[in-house]
DNA sequence: GCAAAGATCGGCT
DNA sequence: GCCGATCTTTGCA
């Protein structure tokens, strides 16, 4: 089944836990290409000094501010896409960035995208599962629901969930918002905890 | 206006 | 484990 606004909807800490096991199908470029969500963190409003969201909208960041179950891309490092998944009520801007995927579909697709064969490094890291899926700038705002090129099943899987701090920043660093498939060796390296 | 940091990755030591 | 690539956004003058 495809994912609604309900399922969006909820606690921001609570999407992220959920959103292990899910799959997230891409068609751009007219090749299907997917993979299960194996780590996610999630970001705050105003409270956690790590959101993009914590001082306000901005012209960056106001996707944050507009309806669940949107895409919120945004441009890093001058030469990374990272994608992330609206939640929560509107005013608070409160999103989930997803971290790393379970290849399922489409290798070959991938395997072209990223400029490499190994399956264990075409989706592991927020950047990479970016790339590997066709993703850019162009989602930015759209929504995941009735989408014909990014959208998000659930196939009834029950995956064991471990969380513990989030990755790569420098404020916030002790709230635990960082979930991940327990053992699976598909997350990203720099986080290594089981 | 300018300077610095940033939710990263890949290559090299 | 460290470093450079590369550019947008933000903070401060």
């Amino acid at each position: 089944m495809v994912l609604g606004p309900e399922f969006y909807s909820q606690d921001t800490a609570i999407v992220a836990r959920l959103l292990i096991g899910k799959i997230l199908v891409s068609t751009k470029g007219g090749h299907r290409t997917s993979g299960r969500i194996v780590e996610t963190e999630a970001y705050l409003g105003m409270e956690d000094e790590a959101s993009h969201s914590w001082r306000g909208p901005s012209a960056r960041n106001s996707v944050m501010f507009g309806p669940a179950g949107h895409i919120y891309v945004y441009f890093i490092y001058g030469m990374h896409y990272c994608l992330n998944i609206v939640t929560g009520p509107p005013e608070v801007g409160e999103a989930v960035l997803l971290r790393a995927l379970e290849p399922l579909e489409g290798l070959g697709a991938m395997q072209q995208r990223r400029g490499t064969e190994l399956t264990s490094s075409l989706a592991s890291g927020p950047a990479k599962l970016v790339q590997a899926l066709g993703v850019d700038i162009s989602d930015n705002g759209t929504a995941l629901e009735g989408a014909e090129e990014l959208w998000l099943e659930d196939d009834g899987t029950e995956q064991a969930v471990s969380s513990g701090p989030r990755i790569g920043i420098s404020r916030s660093t002790h709230l635990p918002l960082r979930f991940w498939a327990t053992g699976s060796p598909f997350v990203s390296k720099r986080g290594t905890p089981g």
